[in-house]
RNA sequence: CGGGGUGUAGCUCAGCCUGGCAGAGCGCUUCGUUCGGGACGAAGAGGCCCCCAGUUCAAAUCUGGGCACCCCGACCA
């Protein structure tokens, strides 16, 4: 490609608004045009690298055995209702009308539609097992759009789905699926880190998330050092710091005039946190619920809102709370009535912790569980932090920010029953198919190869997604011994199936080294006078800065070097 | 949805407080010089000052309303 006719617009200053050094990047190297926000034009060269990683994902997917169709973006807004989830989606679903008033939405995933596609498809246990998958532009009306394309309203995503007849056999499918997704983020020069996800409301079982570390995620993720734990905060598990010993003694009621926080208590008392018991407020489903927890500890609202099997769960302000009947800075689990009440591990394991009296100014010292008061459902809902021990190993958790790359997911017969997807079965008895889900945001992954290969100057593409193998700079190209070895390198290059960029454009040496630069290919080669008396063309690394001159014969396998040199 | 910020040339921004000719740098066009790290000179083109209403002799500037975009939070199968 010649960049004299490519639409390309390097910008020397990115416009001021983009934080994230992708979102800087793909805008000052002209791979994307922002249309409005969540919502993204691609340039040629942009294009090229996303059908890179497009192409990647399709042939681990296909290598993995899984088989690529294609589905509608446009559903009969019948098809969600049928799951359920027209309601669950809330206003993130696209809704349209055709226009005959028939409802529809642009499809956010696709599990409906392909469900729609396997029952039909699939009728006994000699169909099974099949993964499906297709690379589909999905529509989601975010609350929020950020990010460049971090968060995006309209993307692409590869999802695919698993058919099986059992749970065992899933097991397997699941394992295919996570290995087509080690070998796709490696190949796509993307580090990720599998961690345990929460499987949510819908049920399944295992859940894991593929995701990339930076300080500039949305996700929490907890790691242990000692022994490789690794889990997405909501769904993060770890053992508490030890209560202290409690006082056997019996309650006592004492006033606390003014002592409204925790650490206000705990202070007044001359206690630690730890010897406290925390009353928090939710609403779930619309229904109050009270919620106990150690004072030192938070509550996870994504294990709470599973322990409750509640479709919403949210933090209740203290006007809503004296409405339901609660005393803020002075409520506790004694004595309560008329409101569901859900016990953390941590307090009920505890003796003697210091728990409101539902009066105001007053707390109770010596509270017991099962001697003072009891909770309708007892679970550990708290959230993990830094520095708690691992369960598994005892060592100090630590966290990291991240962004979710891909989502690999047990989704069991939830769909298949809601949408008819079964099987007969050896015995001629109808089975609900299980199945499993995978996903992978495309855009995501190429603005994470950008956050994590680029210095300075610009992108450093990994070599496999990289638009162009070798970027050649031609300098003094009105000279016939320049035009003679560019021409020379072309076919060179061509026969070996490497693709070039072309910089044929009357500019400086300067504003072309700098735009190969932000561009990043990872081969840069100067066709110029000052290579040519040195006896070649000069290759240059983009990752490294080496330099050196070579013939032109021999450039083809040099750069092919330098390309798939590991980092 | 809550909080904060910003909307003026393709990009980065000044001008707004204190109303009075629409500005700079970069980019773009033409000519000349230059030609290995965003060169130099000269001449040009380019504007719905986000939108609507109001105040005023006069609004980019003041007032009210709206919209868009960015950041933080809530939300996120």
């Amino acid at each position: 490609m010649r960049m004299s006719r490519l639409l390309l617009k390097t910008l020397r200053e990115p416009p001021a608004d983009a934080e994230l050094a992708s979102h800087r990047l793909l805008l000052r190297a002209g791979l994307v045009m922002p249309l409005a926000a969540g919502l993204y034009c691609f340039t040629p060269l942009g294009w090229r690298t996303l059908r890179r990683i497009e192409n990647i994902i399709r042939e681990e997917m296909d290598r993995s055995g899984a088989q690529e169709i294609h589905l509608p973006a446009l559903h009969p807004i019948e098809l969600w209702e049928q799951s359920g989830r027209a309601e669950a989606m809330g206003q993130t679903l696209f809704r349209l009308a055709d226009r005959k008033e028939r409802g529809f939405a642009l499809g956010p995933t696709h599990e409906e539609a392909v469900s729609f596609l396997a029952a039909r498809s699939i009728q006994s246990y000699r169909d099974l097992p099949v993964t499906l998958y297709q690379i589909q532009t999905k529509f989601r009306d975010e609350a929020r759009p950020r990010g460049g394309l971090i968060r995006l309203r309209e993307f692409i995503m590869k999802d695919a789905y698993s058919f099986d007849a059992g749970w065992d056999a899933l097991d397997e499918s699941y394992q295919l699926a996570f290995d087509a997704y080690v070998r796709i983020f490696a190949r796509a020069g993307v580090p990720v880190v599998p961690v345990a996800a929460d499987s949510g409301a819908i049920g399944g079982k295992d859940s894991q998330e593929f995701v990339f570390l930076s300080e500039t995620g949305e996700d929490e993720v907890l790691l242990c050092p000692g022994c490789g734990y690794a889990a997405n905060a909501e769904k993060a598990e770890f053992r508490a710091p030890p209560p202290l010993p409690g006082d056997a003694a019996p309650m006592e009621k004492v006033p606390t005039p003014g002592q409204k926080t925790i650490a206000e208590l705990a202070n007044f008392l001359g206690l630690e946190r730890r010897q406290t018991c925390k009353a928090v407020f939710y609403r779930a489903d619309g229904r109050p619920v009270f919620v106990a927890i150690r004072g030192d500890l938070e509550v996870n609202e994504t294990k709470l809102k599973n322990v409750l099997k509640a479709r919403e769960v949210e933090a209740l302000d203290d006007a809503a709370a004296r409405a339901a009947g609660l005393i803020p800075g002075s409520a506790g689990p004694v004595g309560l009535t008329g409101i569901e009440v859900v016990a953390d591990s941590s307090v009920t394991g505890a003796g003697g912790l210091v728990a409101g009296a539902n009066e105001d100014g007053y707390h109770y010292l010596n509270v017991s569980y099962g001697r003072d008061w009891n909770a309708g459902v007892v679970a550990g809902i708290a959230l993990a932090r830094a520095g708690d021990a691992c369960l598994q190993c005892g060592a100090e958790l630590e966290t990291r920010r991240g962004i979710e790359m891909g989502h690999v997911f047990k989704l069991g017969t939830v769909y298949a029953e809601s949408m008819g997807v079964t099987y007969l079965d050896e015995s001629g008895q109808r089975q609900p198919v299980v199945m499993g889900c995978y996903g992978i945001g495309l855009e995501r992954m190429l603005a994470a190869a950008i956050e994590a290969n680029h210095d300075e100057n610009g992108i450093i593409w990994p070599p496999e997604v990289a638009p162009y193998d070798v970027h050649i700079v031609a300098l003094n190209l009105d000279q016939a011994p320049v035009a003679e070895a560019l021409a020379a390198l072309e076919a060179a290059l061509a026969e070996a199936g490497l693709s070039a960029l072309i910089d044929d454009r009357d500019e400086s040496a300067g504003i072309k080294f700098k735009d190969a630069d932000l561009l990043g290919m990872p081969v840069r080669v100067t066709v110029s006078p000052r290579a040519l008396e040195k006896g070649g063309v000069e290759l240059r690394a983009r990752r490294t800065g080496e330099t050196t001159i070579v013939r032109i014969e021999e450039m083809p396998g040099a750069a092919r070097q330098v390309a798939t040199r590991p980092r």
